[in-house]
DNA sequence: TATTGTTATACTCTATAACTATA
DNA sequence: TATAGTTATAGAGTATAACAATA
């Protein structure tokens, strides 16, 4: 994500936004979307997204990124396809971004013994050693998004939407 | 958004996929994913909009489109400044959008009697005309969604994500 | 000087089709 | 025939810079 590049200036000003959103004179109505669920869950997603690559920006690591190397590491060996439909990627776009992990050392795809059409996917050394450096700032980011709703509120939060 | 021109054919089996997901014989492992809230609220937005999405493709309107259009109907005569900042859209990325919405008749953009740099935003008939019809599908759009939490999750997931 | 709106660039992501090689 | 993986394309979205007009 080209966001990743950028490190020290903050760029999106969220909470002056948010401010500004309740400060200007008159006042913006969201209109019908103040009830909607679909709306709420956008606009947070959105921050977690950028929160999340802004702290990872140091490695390079985006949230796609992030989800594949966890589920390759806690899974070795699993296919691209496994892969794919487990995080709801695309198998097209899962190959580019499988690529590109390759290309810088993280993971290898090895030939499947069962399978000749399959991929087993496993991370380098190289892999490990990032994803455990990717797993502290991630959990910094959570750890930041559990500070802005409140434990309780969080892990409300956390328990509706895994059920989805 | 491209997916809108797609009717018929349902191209992304999400049920399919949740099955395979439980029913393929090695079970993949979500690893650190399964207590991230953060990449819940991902997977729950990329719904959203997929849903959303062929909900309104028969109008051809997109989740940006709509809430857009609602905030304008909502506060007639608003800046395109102060539409970016209520629906964190980025100005660059909303004059192209409202270009776009513009040449489909369905707003205007007026010059604003206080301010010689700003544009007086407000729908055409065409617009509310349109408007009307995307409110209806949008809120079935949102029944599906409530009817997927259930409705208590849902009214708590919707106070818990306003509160961001 | 700062703000409003615009155009441009580069990259990411999604949806889709078409292709190969294997099963 | 169906599946696994690949490449390519089109469109949407995001991040950023630079510009003209106006304040």
């Amino acid at each position: 994500m080209s966001v990743a590049r950028r490190q020290s200036k903050p760029v999106i000003p969220l909470r002056k936004a948010a401010q500004l959103r309740q400060a200007s004179p008159p006042l913006i109505d969201l209109g019908v979307l103040n009830e909607r669920l679909g709306y709420f869950v956008r606009r947070v997603q959105v921050w977690v997204f950028q929160h999340f690559i802004r702290r990872l920006s140091s490695i390079d690591v985006s949230p796609a990124q992030f989800s594949v190397l966890v589920v390759i590491a806690a899974n070795t060996g699993l296919s691209q396809s496994q892969l794919a439909v487990t995080l709801g990627i695309e198998r097209a776009r899962l190959a580019r971004l499988l690529h590109h992990l390759e290309r810088r050392g993280l993971m290898q795809r090895l030939p499947s013994s069962a399978d000749g059409r399959r991929h087993a996917l496993r991370l380098t050394r190289d892999g490990r050693k990032l994803l455990a450096r990717a797993k502290t700032l991630a959990a910094q980011h959570e750890s930041a998004l559990k500070e802005k709703f409140g434990s309780d509120r969080y892990r409300l939060l956390l328990e509706a939407l895994r059920e989805f």
